[in-house]
DNA sequence: CGGGTGCTTGACCGGCCTCAAATTAAGTGG
DNA sequence: CCACTTAATTTGAGGCCGGTCAAGCACCCG
């Protein structure tokens, strides 16, 4: 596996991945940092299309060959591990499950897009926020559990979140002094803390369905519960044998 | 490919394929048919995801023995054709390819996924009406190409519009109308008639790129130019291989 | 300390929603 | 083929959520 890596590659944050419109002969894997896909419009505004944490695939695309219709960005300082799609097949000869897990990557995405949907179309400016907030605290304490208290590191800022949800920033932060009024959370400078979980859910109104769903994300050194056999990888083991390489950098996700 | 498979599944128009919730041990391959995912919220109403023409993949999901969080249903009568995930593992086995046959065919909803998302995110009505219309019409061309006029049967409500794009029915309605005396097209009980298709795409502020993006669809008989060689498999190689495994129906959906 | 980026707040406005009712098309049983 | 029913389309009046514009403030970093 390690032989197909083309190196490791480290962003800056506020660096661009890949640009929108890059010709994509490569695929990358993020192992650390925080990133962001993003669309951008005829007129320069900027929608934001999922948020990525490590682990994630970028740059498959559906035609070899053509033109990124969108772009992904470093949020925080991040590496990625790029491997070119000649080497994807050779890889693929040796690790004939990998297309199967890439599916599963990219369903994934696929899952939170559709979701990301339902909320632009249908919901309230207080709803989504309160929805986004709670999506990305769940994958990220999956990723990195054991945290006891409802805080955490989040790097965006009001404009991101903005953009992600199809509002202006200054809406954005209207809203974020309601809830923060309400004492459900806190937000500032991107120091997220949840103060009421429960009544962040309630203005999310999230079923309880779509939260599991949220948690089903890879422990982050790659063992990942997905197996066409039928053989889960348990959460202990997924947990001890991420202690034994906690002190290193994330392994290639792949 | 229009021969009729004996392992098919027929469903009526209105009817699920599988309803939100359900527990999801199969995918399905639709054969014949539109239809569309769509999730509901607390309140009862539908965010409709995507419309699913044929050749899609539906219910393959990350994480195995959860409950969908959307379900998905059919526009027409259609026709899908299941395939147990058990058969699934075996059926790769011998066709190590068609993991990332799947990966591409989930890859292609996500690509269309984002590009909704930007559309609800950041345009008006008009655009994303104008957005919607466009893609469902170059991609029902890409299927069955070959139609001289503008013109398609196109099996929506405009209540189903509305669902789609995040807006009411009463909304669309104003919409269309206002499209209708520009003369840029015609949509009356589920006839659509493009009759300024320049114009259309101006009004949707579409970029080349994306236009682009929407015309890779697989025609029907599933000879797709996807291929991890690099080398594009033509019609005639891909029909001819087609027939070679033709014995069993799950191998020509995928 | 100064410059820049991001946050905060106010006043005003407009696009889209809501509610409601009329009209047309499609489906159904006699 | 026609009455009846139901679903879908059409149009209007009024209201609200979130956008726009503009200004001032807070925090960070060199």
């Amino acid at each position: 596996m390690r032989r197909f890596r083309s190196g490791d590659h480290r962003i800056k944050a506020g660096q661009d991945i890949f640009s929108p419109g890059a010709r994509c002969e490569a695929i990358y894997s993020l192992t650390g940092g925080w990133a962001f896909r993003y669309a951008l419009l005829e007129d320069g505004r900027r929608q934001i299309l999922d948020f990525v944490l490590p682990g994630a695939v970028l740059g498959f695309h559906p035609t070899d060959g053509a033109r990124a219709t969108y772009g992904v960005q470093a949020l925080t300082d991040a590496s990625v591990c790029v491997i070119r799609r000649s080497d994807l097949v050779a890889l693929s000869r040796e690790l004939p499950e990998i297309g199967f897990r890439l599916a599963w990557l990219v369903s994934r995405d696929r899952s939170l897009a559709f979701d990301h949907l339902a909320s632009l179309g249908r919901q309230s400016a207080h709803q989504r926020v309160a929805h986004l907030i709670l999506e990305l605290f769940i994958r990220y304490r999956a990723q990195w559990p054991g945290q006891r208290f409802e805080e955490m590191h989040l790097p965006l800022t009001q404009e991101h979140i903005g953009d992600a949800l199809g509002l202006t920033s200054v809406h954005v932060n209207r809203v974020l002094r309601d809830l923060r009024k309400k004492g459900v959370l806190e937000f500032h400078y991107k120091r997220l803390c949840i103060h009421d979980p429960d009544k962040l859910i309630g203005i999310a109104e999230i079923d309880q369905n779509l939260l599991q769903s949220w948690m089903g994300q890879p422990a982050l050194n790659g063992d990942v519960g997905f197996d066409l056999t039928g053989q889960k990888t348990s959460g202990e083991t997924a947990t001890s044998s991420k202690r034994r390489t906690s002190r290193t950098e994330t392994r290639n996700a792949l």
